[in-house]
DNA sequence: TGTACATCAGTGAACGCGCGTTCACTGATGTAC
DNA sequence: TGTACATCAGTGAACGCGCGTTCACTGATGTAC
């Protein structure tokens, strides 16, 4: 008999591709568990292998122990985080209604890897050491490229890399701790989400007009001193 | 045989006083468990109850479950914060040098109750539902303080409680991932610490800046038309 | 003050349970000829 | 194409261990008279 390739999942797929779809059930299986409330830190290799619908044992199949599982999801955010970052750059200016279209776009990623995200504001501050790093890593990452993305804002130009990474934190800052909140508020409570977006969009507006009165203060003038530029190209 | 009473520990102490040195012994252990990189919610009765030299069923004289010890340490980092307030509550211009004074004394009580803080930071957002919430309130609590603080300085006496709060949460947002950051770095490390705070309190100022521009833009004139107002009493 | 009884913080044995990890296995899939 | 062997993802039994919780207890402390 010949093999037969079939429309069928599972059906007619090679040993690897099983293997592989094993091991995302795995991942998912994690994210649930922590998506209902638990603590990933907590979670067990028999547990989420029975949220899987694996035998415990397959697991060392995948990952030596729930920690690099746990990396494994922080990969997946990085790659989620950059992602939203490509579908973002097409605006520039970080005006209000600007600010209000990224932080959009912002929300609907975070409601769209709802559990990734959860996954990755818990364990943050709250799991391993090795994976508090690679989170904040992840962040890092992320922050970075803002940073270049702010560059590019004429308004932005003549600040240094130093007070932009600075202000680029505050930005990443503020942006988690509301992921934060918004993850935690229940299904069917629209109108709290809507209040968390706009009061999200006023302080990202608060920290771009306290960056460029920052940038234009007498004190400091090693940022280069700028006449006002209300650019609105 | 009459009642002795010496100046020793332990001794000459009433049955009350001896059990809740030993609550206190119990809460201590898990703090410091938690210090030592372990999460709260994966700590066990057994775990806590070795590390207070009790023997495990003790534990029930004091708590039901791990969660109302937990509750009993948000209890505590409250305390902690209410008192920070009261001690900082000597300044008043959200200026850079106030805010710098202001940096200082929120860092020392960081060190102070660093145990403490690191509970809150990491259980703020790892822990459970019950504990989260019970943490979040504490932080409102702290943030509501700030904000009839921020109000009786004049730059901001004609800015609404809305707005006021909105830029209230922005700096406790701040405060808080920055203490985060803060107890991670280790103890060695005074340099890297110095930075942190350095870059805590130019966020901090431009949080202010961008909120006295806010409050003078032109568009919503809800908060009433400011006008500028370089207060230095 | 002294005595007789009550309280209750902390003890220690015991329980059933789920955990992480080991091991030998099975049988479908892959590979060499 | 067919055959014979190798690989290896997932299985299932078994292990020792620490867990949370129960229970009856002990003996110092507190209270009533």
């Amino acid at each position: 008999m010949t093999k037969i390739k079939t429309g069928l999942p599972e059906e007619g797929l090679v040993r690897a591709q099983r293997k592989e779809l094993t091991r995302q059930s795995l991942l998912n299986a994690a994210l649930n568990l922590v998506g209902q409330g638990n603590s990933f830190t907590a979670l067990g290799i028999r547990e989420i292998t029975r949220e899987a619908g694996v035998v415990p044992t397959a697991f060392y199949r995948h990952f030596r122990n729930t920690d690099e599982l746990g990396l494994a999801l922080v990969e997946t955010a990085g790659i989620a985080l950059r992602r939203m970052l490509r579908d973002a750059r097409q605006s520039g200016l970080p005006h209000e209604d600007t600010i209000r279209l990224s932080v959009s776009t912002y929300v609907a990623y975070l409601r769209q890897n709802q559990l990734v995200f959860r996954f990755i504001t818990t364990e943050r501050s709250g799991g391993s050491r090795i994976l508090r790093f690679a989170i904040r890593n992840e962040i890092n990452h992320f922050m970075n490229e803002l940073v270049t993305d702010i560059r590019a804002v004429s308004a932005f130009n003549n600040v240094s890399t130093q007070n932009l990474r600075m202000v680029s934190d505050l930005v990443v800052t503020t942006m988690m701790a509301c992921a934060t909140d918004i993850l935690d508020i229940l299904p069917g409570q629209p109108l709290v989400e809507e209040e968390m977006v706009e009061r999200l969009v006023q302080q990202l507006v608060v920290v771009f007009l306290g960056a460029r009165a920052w940038s234009e203060r007498p004190k400091g003038r090693a940022e280069g001193s700028a006449e006002k530029k209300d650019s609105q190209t």
